[in-house]
DNA sequence: AACACCATAAACCGATTCGGTCAAAGGCAT
DNA sequence: ATGCCTTTGACCGAATCGGTTTATGGTGTT
């Protein structure tokens, strides 16, 4: 691994988004170190240069991307923010920038949630199970609910702003690269048109 | 496939299923006849024997999908539901009662668009030209906007119904089966919460 | 009971691809 | 020219691929 990381970063980093596409679109077993090589300009051999193995690379991206995404959160995530919907922005631009780096993190970490072959199955669980007691500190817990109109479901809200999350981080393949920016503008306007009918009159 | 066509339907759908979940995904080319077999509880040599080849059988189920869908949404989606949210949810309730028979087929419909294998790419781009004029009839472009409230931008509110439609069709492998009632009340609830806070008052 | 027929699966086929290694070829500093 | 280190294409045995063949067991007919 330190073959690896005394590559210039942009190298590492292409080297890392070729692996995180494969894996995360075509999981653990089925994707293959070829896939990734070709995809990141290398040679296959350079892949077990720098890793080892194939499990050694799935193993090294569980911790990198999870380990990134949750230092980001805290590093970015201003707690002071109590606002249902300013919360959920703040987090979606963590993860929109996230994606300008890495663009395929957001589905990988979604991927590794199901992944269940026995070769790497241990590993994502030690991941997961360190971000248990952090998913408690993004949570929506502590966020002012009383905004809302009276009448306003707050439970379907969040389904709905989870399939809405769900669907946003789907990049869909459309030839060129996806604007980050306008992606995250959309989104926040989204939120926004939300928030303003969703609010009584008084807190908008 | 007349051998395939004589078997009981209820073993038809099971292999159909298997195949749809193997293809959506993996793709073409990384879903394997064994998956498939596997799956739908026969042997490999089945797969052969019913479709002659896995080409045969995606190009089968692209077409039988594509027409299935096309047919359904020509019953069931009654043209005379002008209202907005009202015609998003028939449509979301035909496909929910499709994926109820077809789990994967919202999701094979969807991940045929970017497979570009060579070996199906053609019988794909055919279908899908068969779908063009159709979507037009589908299309909500007869549908009434001027029930929103005036400072409601409607693209944007179509951009968020594009992000909810992607999210609620994923279905999250929860072990257990999905339920696709809960799924469709949830969806309609949710349409309804947004009908009811972006329409002007005198049209609720 | 003998037969034909056919669905089915296991064993098998050559070809490809797999994860992984290795030797040889380059670049680069000394 | 020497030594070192990156990089690659060729290579390895093993696994898996798409697809076929063979053997088997059930069914219906006579």
């Amino acid at each position: 691994m330190e073959k690896f990381f005394s590559l210039p970063v942009e190298k590492q980093n292409k080297i890392i988004n070729a692996a995180l596409k494969a894996f995360s679109s075509n999981g653990y077993k089925k994707a293959s170190a070829s896939d990734i090589a070709k995809n990141a300009g290398i040679s296959k051999a350079m892949v077990f240069h720098y890793f080892g193995s194939k499990q050694n690379l799935y193993l090294y991206l569980v911790e990198f991307c999870g380990e990134l995404f949750m230092n980001e959160i805290d590093a970015k995530l201003d707690k002071n923010v109590s606002d249902f919907f300013e919360r959920i922005k703040l987090t979606t631009n963590i993860e929109i920038s996230l994606m300008k780096r890495y663009p395929a993190i957001v589905s990988f970490l979604k991927s590794i949630f199901f992944e269940n072959d026995a070769d790497v199955k241990e590993g994502i669980n030690a991941m997961l199970a360190k971000g248990e007691n952090f998913r408690n500190r993004i949570a929506l817990d502590g966020t002012d609910t009383s905004k809302f109109k009276d009448n306003i479901d707050i439970k379907l809200v969040m389904k709905m702003l989870t399939w809405i999350g769900e669907g946003y981080s789907i990049q869909l393949p459309g030839e060129g690269e996806i604007d980050y920016d306008a992606l995250s503008k959309e989104m926040a306007e989204c939120l926004d048109l939300l928030k303003n009918n969703f609010y009584k009159e008084e807190f908008i």
